[in-house]
DNA sequence: CTCATATGATCCATTTATAGGTCAAATGTC
DNA sequence: GACATTTGACCTATAAATGGATCATATGAG
């Protein structure tokens, strides 16, 4: 039991995640914000901003994306390709998308 | 008490989160996955996956972000001039940045 | 060097999310 | 149309995150 095994997560998610940390813990210092001051205008205490700047898998999204917000961090912007495709395909086709999925007993779609 | 002003998100964030749901919904459907089947790929509860293509922030970001990399989202990809800057800044420059920061009376860097 | 303070880490009380189950409705198949 | 099942919504007990405090350390200013 030398791990807690607390959650499993994929490296890739895990990656992902202390990057984004790393991005508003950087962001944050170039503007010369405090954690502090963080917080309070992200309306959270100061150790949460601690752990989402540490890549805390347990913090609620939405605290981390304001956060990211107020530091200037735009996860979605109109110039990344992957925002303006699916921002494209979700409204129009989603429709047209069946509305309940059946098992697919062996064929999950994995070509990617 | 109309509203038990359960917490403040910038109009900004909202938006982030709620299109990161969607873009998880309209993967999982077009992989032909079940909510049932993503949970347990992702090692959660088909309620919470619910919540997460709902858009609710109060979700933890690890599951989150666990769920899109399950889908095939990437939030970021190489590709990404976002994520390549920041990923060249971050190790190299944020040594030299202040290791604390003082609390700028009135000067915020709000430049951008 | 001396001092003010930002940061990191930890602890505890409370709020909150999460898992797990159930029920009703909608959907697609046969 | 009848059926199997996916989905959405709700509920409760448990587990976990959050807020708020405190302490030690390190950092930069004067």
């Amino acid at each position: 039991m030398s791990k807690p095994e607390t959650r499993a997560l994929s490296p890739y998610s895990r990656d992902a995640l202390s990057l984004l940390a790393q991005m508003i813990r950087r962001a944050r210092i170039e503007r010369g914000l405090t954690v502090q001051e963080l917080a309070d205008r992200a309306g959270v205490s100061r150790g949460l901003i601690q752990r989402i700047e540490r890549g805390d898998p347990g913090c609620a999204i939405g605290a981390v994306f304001e956060a990211a917000a107020i530091v200037g961090i735009r996860l979605f912007d109109a110039d990344q390709p992957t925002m303006a495709v699916h921002l494209a395909a979700s409204g129009a086709t989603l429709a047209l998308l069946p509305k309940t999925v059946r098992p697919s007993g062996g064929g999950v779609k994995d070509d990617f």
